[in-house]
DNA sequence: CGCCGAGTTGAACTGAATCAAGAAACGTGG
DNA sequence: CCACGTTTCTTGATTCAGTTCAACTCGGCG
């Protein structure tokens, strides 16, 4: 139990490397951040529902997809721990996702529900910042993904990929991969061979 | 003179939409604001360069691109009156931009430079929320254009396009709009031929 | 042991890129 | 305001990377 008390909470830590976090606003927030588990291929957030949280990945992975015709899906993100995730969009607008959320192997992430934040900011200063800090890491994770699209062929993207992420890399089915890369499992299945 | 003294300011008009501005507040940002204008194919910013400014477009069409190999060039977004611009993941990370930003036509923007919104952020209250509202206003764009790359094929993007900017588009040369669409001009053109 | 999903490999097909050339539009200076 | 030159757009022919379809291998799990 004692142990518990001393490990630092790995969001604080997360928020910590962006923006000071004193005791007194953290004993604030703490109490309202949840803790879930999630099983390999369960639903955050599928389409059609709106997303009422905000998940720091703890530890895990996250993918997005959509769905395109009856049986194709496309990957168009995938988040790792020490990574926000939901779907952000609808979060915002409080509309329906057009998208998907699935958890690729066992996760376990720390989430806020969109009243508290929303209590937050007007009670604690900090959150508001919070909220902006928040908003610029899930911006820039966005943009680069963006201008990795325009920078490099699929195969580049994938070594891109295979030397920021080379232990994560593995768990995560090809067919996902691919997607995410922008071709067919076939296809990155020969890229593979290419460049070995 | 008096007649501008009474029209509305268009960034607060925008401002006002998404939160409230206090008259108070607006006098503190309102003198931090500065116009610019940009000729047709003037630059708001290089690659290389460090972006140091959010603009607010009043008129006028933006693009961005990055230059592949030594003659192409890929246009990722575009971006018209009534919205934010500039190189946004520099201006967060304060490190060169890998891409251009651009005017097409006769452009007129309003602007922070940050060190004016890093010092309004500790002294007005409202700033850190304009902060964060800017930066949803500019992740929701992302994301929609990230999605819209996913579900449409180019032509449906062209119609989609068509549809919301019927005004614009017709200012936009073909080869930026093929470009931002994900197809070369010449498949714009028969796009455009097969359409019609 | 046999099934099923995932990955690999092969062959044929296809849609878009590229190469090339001509037509149209644009703007710049005389 | 016209004429020339440059850029943009269109159209055609060719090429090619990646998709699709299909068969086969591999590995885990009931």
């Amino acid at each position: 139990m004692d142990e518990l008390k001393d490990k630092i909470h790995p969001l604080r830590k997360f928020l910590s490397l962006r923006l000071s976090v004193d005791d007194e606003s953290w004993s604030r927030l703490e109490p309202q951040i949840k803790q879930q588990h999630f099983k390999r291929n369960d639903f955050l957030l599928k389409q059609g529902e709106v997303e009422k949280k905000i998940y720091f990945i703890e530890s895990g992975i996250i993918r997005y997809f959509i769905q395109r015709g009856e049986d194709k899906e496309a990957t168009f993100a995938i988040i790792f721990e020490n990574q926000l995730a939901g779907a952000y969009d609808s979060f915002l607008q409080q509309l329906p996702s057009e998208y998907f959320v699935q958890a690729i192997k066992p996760t376990v992430t720390w989430s806020f529900p969109i009243e508290v934040l929303q209590r937050l900011y007007m009670e604690v200063p900090i959150a508001n910042t919070i909220g902006r800090i928040t908003c610029e890491e899930l911006f820039l994770i966005k943009a680069k993904r963006e201008l990795s699209m325009y920078k490099y062929l699929p195969q580049e993207r994938y070594l891109n990929l295979f030397s920021e992420k080379p232990r994560h890399i593995k768990e995560i089915p090809l067919k996902y991969l691919a997607s995410y890369i922008g071709v067919t499992p076939q296809a990155l299945s020969r890229i593979r061979k290419r460049i070995k």
